[in-house]
This record gives C-alpha cells, sequence and structure tokens, in this order.
DNA sequence: CCATGAAAGTTAGTATCTCTTACTTAACAT
DNA sequence: ATGTTAAGTAAGAGATACTAACTTTCATGG
C-alpha cells in the first residue's frame, strides 16, 4: 500500500510504484491536479526517470487506467464466490462490485473510460474492458440458459451494464440532490435486474 | 461560431468568448491538452487577460462545464416540441437529446460531471444538473399522472436517467466492441422505456 | 574473472504553463 | 473636465513536461 522507496542507484521496481503512486495522487488530487514530478518524489527518484519507463504523461495515465480495469475485472469475478449458482444475485452482486469500486477509486474509474486519444481507445485497454464485460455477459447467458453470443443475452447484459454504469458515475460525481431524492441502492439494483432479465 | 478577435484596447466580450474558446479546444485536443495561454491566443488577448474575468483554471472548466449544463437541458426541453402530449415518445426523445449532446460534445459532457473539487461539487453546478433532471422528472410524472415529488416517479426518472447516462459514457468512451456488439439504439431506448414505465 | 553492452538511473537545460504584480488604457458617472 | 474603476498589458516567479548527455549497475559470454 504505502510507497516503498528505492534501496540503491538502481530501483527494480520503479515502474509499478510509479503507477501506484500516482494511482494515490489522483485520488487525493483530482486528475489536473497531481504532477509527474510529484510522483517522482514519492518513488524517491529524479523527475527524469519516469521517461525511462514511459513515453510520455499520457503513457502513465493509460497504465493505472489498464491496471485499474484489471482490478475492476477482478473484484466482479470475486463478488461471485459467495454467491450460489445462477442465481439472479449472481447478477446484483457484480453491479455492487462495480459501484463499489467506482466508490473507493472514483479518480481511477474516470481514468478507466475517458482515456481514449485521438482516433479511438488504445486496443489493449478496448480489450480489457471486454474482457471485463465478459463477467457480465457469461452470467447473465448463465442465468438465461443462452449461449454466449445469444443476440438477447448480449442485448440485456449491455442493458444492465448501462444502468449499473451510469449509477456509478452519477454516485461519484455528485450531481444529484445530496441524497434526499436518491433511491435505495439495494432496490435500484434489484428493480432493475427484475425487469431486465424477467420481463423479457 | 467562430472566435472573433477583439477591435480596441478593451475587448467588451472576453469571458464568453473565453469559454467559447475553451470549449472548442476542449473538444479538439481534450482536457490535458490544450492551455488557457492557447485559448487566450485564440481570443487575441494577453495570456494574463483571463484572470480579469476568472480566478484560475478551474474556475474556467466550472463555466464551461456549466454553460453546457444549461445547454443540455435546452436541448431536453426543445427536443419535447416535437412530440405530442403525453407519449412515451416524449421520454425517448429527451433520451435521444441527451445522448445526442454526449455524442456532439464529449469533451463537454465529460468535464459537466467529472467535476468536484475537493469536498464536492459546486452549488451552483449541481442546481444547473438538478433543473436538467427536472425536466425528465416533468415528463415521467405527466406520463404517470402522478405528483412531481412521488416516489415512484422519481424512482422511474432515475432508472432511464442511470440508463441514458451509462449509455451516453459508454458510447462516447469507446470502451464497447467497434460496434459489433452493440444494440442498435432506438431498440435500446424503447426497450428501457417500456421496461421501466410499463411494467410497474 | 573480466570486459562490455544494455538497462535504468542522474544532472542540467529548454520551452511552456499558471498565476501574480505593477502599470496602462479607456469608459463612465458626476 | 475629472476621478474611479473595469479590463487590458508586460514582465517575471515558480513549476512542469520532456530531452540530451552522462553515470552507475547488472548480466552475460569469452
Amino acid at each position: 500500500m504505502s510507497v516503498e522507496t528505492k534501496t540503491g542507484y538502481h530501483h527494480g521496481n520503479l515502474r509499478a510504484q510509479l503507477v501506484e503512486a500516482v494511482r494515490v495522487l489522483l485520488e487525493q488530487k483530482g486528475p489536473e491536479g497531481f504532477s509527474v514530478s510529484e510522483a517522482s518524489r514519492l518513488a524517491g527518484v529524479s523527475t527524469a526517470a519516469p521517461y525511462k519507463h514511459f513515453k510520455d504523461k499520457p503513457d502513465i495515465m493509460r497504465a493505472v487506467a489498464m491496471e485499474g480495469m484489471c482490478r475492476l475485472r477482478s473484484a466482479m469475478l470475486e463478488s461471485l464466490e459467495r454467491q450460489s449458482h445462477r442465481s439472479l444475485d449472481r447478477i446484483i452482486a457484480i453491479g455492487r462490485a462495480y459501484i463499489g469500486f467506482a466508490r473507493k477509486e472514483p479518480g481511477v474509474f474516470r481514468m478507466m473510460f475517458g482515456q481514449q486519444d485521438r482516433d479511438g481507445v488504445d486496443a489493449d485497454m478496448q480489450a480489457a474492458g471486454e474482457a471485463a464485460f465478459d463477467v457480465l455477459i457469461a452470467e447473465v447467458a448463465a442465468y438465461m440458459s443462452k449461449g454466449l453470443d445469444d443476440l438477447d443475452v448480449r442485448r440485456n447484459a449491455y442493458l444492465l451494464w448501462t444502468f449499473v454504469h451510469g449509477h456509478a458515475f452519477l454516485e461519484i460525481d455528485q450531481t444529484m440532490a445530496p441524497d434526499g431524492h436518491k433511491p435505495d441502492e439495494t432496490y435500484l439494483l434489484e428493480t432493475i435486474t427484475q425487469r431486465v432479465l424477467l420481463v423479457s
């Protein structure tokens, strides 16, 4: 968790530690509020050192986003372990994991999605995003007893995803009223899951 | 549309023109890719001039976001003009306007939501966001023949909003597959509107 | 066991950016 | 006319992103 400082001349672990430092700063100060220099100081190296591992600042941000997307997928998978086979609860659990991640690391979460730099998204990032989405697809397919490529499976999974994604964003950007107007999250998850999966 | 340059010593319209210049640059180069200096040059003034109108860079971004939120609300309202009274199509039209705005100005759209700077969102921004949401609330209330503060109205409106918001984001961040997997938008809007409003 | 090449640091420096200070211009109210 | 003040400018401090050129360390083959 803490950012360990280096020992000798060679750091040995700088790349990973920079990503971690940037992650921490991103959450603390927001996307505009921190610098590569600051991350370097946190890691205990000179301000030029990062450029041995990354092309430029966006390249670092991409690495942070990428690592976040992998962790999101892991969290989604993990949430399934405590759920019984083929119940709606499995899908709700995925939604909770997704929203939980956004709440815990809003800075990284936003970075994971707002990334494209000129003509579209990085291919690796897109693959990672699809891998996370595939976790949901698999559960929806299992619940509906249909194949992974079935059109209704993909449609329903996408509907569920848009809902959870939208709620996660509205939750971390507090554009909604301070709370008074916002429905209970459990109610939301159960309702939307039912309306998407039980009606069709 | 174009950024007119100033005439005399006093610009006369600098504040508005800076907001416009930043808006253009934001769409062209992304949130990290432009500077206040650049916007100043676009407007034909010195790089110090903006600070007569804005406290700092985040203050400018806030103004851009604010102006965007007002335009979004206008677009939502406008979309209703062509719809007959009390039909589901009115709600679909609002969704289309919302998604259309995001697609047309993804940079501003992201800025409108990812704004909070330390302890929450600017109060004005929050009010503007709620004003936009209120357009949807009013239509849902009318469709359901219930009051604006009815719990079911607010729940359903929020469900619809999360869906459209999530879809808008996934659309502009192209985290999904290039198109192949993405369901048709008209299908999505109609389906979700029906499942939220017809089932309950 | 040593030489050598590459990986991964460093220092120093450039161009640019944000924002401040002190000064200047012009518009307007009285 | 004149004084006040809003809204510009110029100059500069401090920080940043990134590059170039140099240095240290490690790993590896002869």
